[in-house]
DNA sequence: CTTTTGACGCGTA
DNA sequence: CTACGCGCCAAAA
């Protein structure tokens, strides 16, 4: 049964990971890539923006819910910035000056327990 | 195998 | 506030 994490050789790959882990953003929070990347082994803030921009059309995950560490909406996001706001703005969250105040809508992140059980990491090392 | 391509983050001036 | 540099690295061609 090889289903322990093998580093190098992941069955899905990184932005697989990427992918999962957005998919579980709740509707009305917001995550930044570098808090994505930091719970995805051998991920940076970058991979998890190329891995957005990578998502095949059709499969279903709240990319909008991924912005920059400074609570801005990333300017070369697919479509434009507005609409990716207009999705944001659609399930409560409020921009001020056109940044998300990541205190108040900022998710935690999934239980520890799903992050173990499906390879991520837990603590930031 | 090599090269290109990028939704970032953070420090510094 | 703006501007710039550099680290970071998977995936596709």
């Amino acid at each position: 049964m090889g289903h322990q994490s093998v580093p190098g050789r992941l069955e899905d790959g990184v932005y697989q990971r990427v992918y999962r882990l957005v998919a579980k953003i709740p509707s009305g929070r917001v995550a930044t890539y570098g808090q994505i990347a930091s719970m995805v082994p051998g991920c940076t803030a970058r991979q998890v923006g190329y891995a957005l921009a990578a998502t095949p059309d059709g499969i279903d995950i709240p990319w909008h819910r991924v912005i920059n560490a400074r609570g801005e909406v990333s300017t070369r996001s697919g479509g434009g910035e507005s609409g990716q706001k207009k999705l944001l703005a659609d399930e409560g969250i409020v921009f001020l000056e056109g940044r998300v105040r990541l205190q108040d809508y900022g998710w935690e992140g999934p239980d520890w327990r799903w992050l173990e059980k499906n390879g991520y990491r837990v603590f930031p090392d």
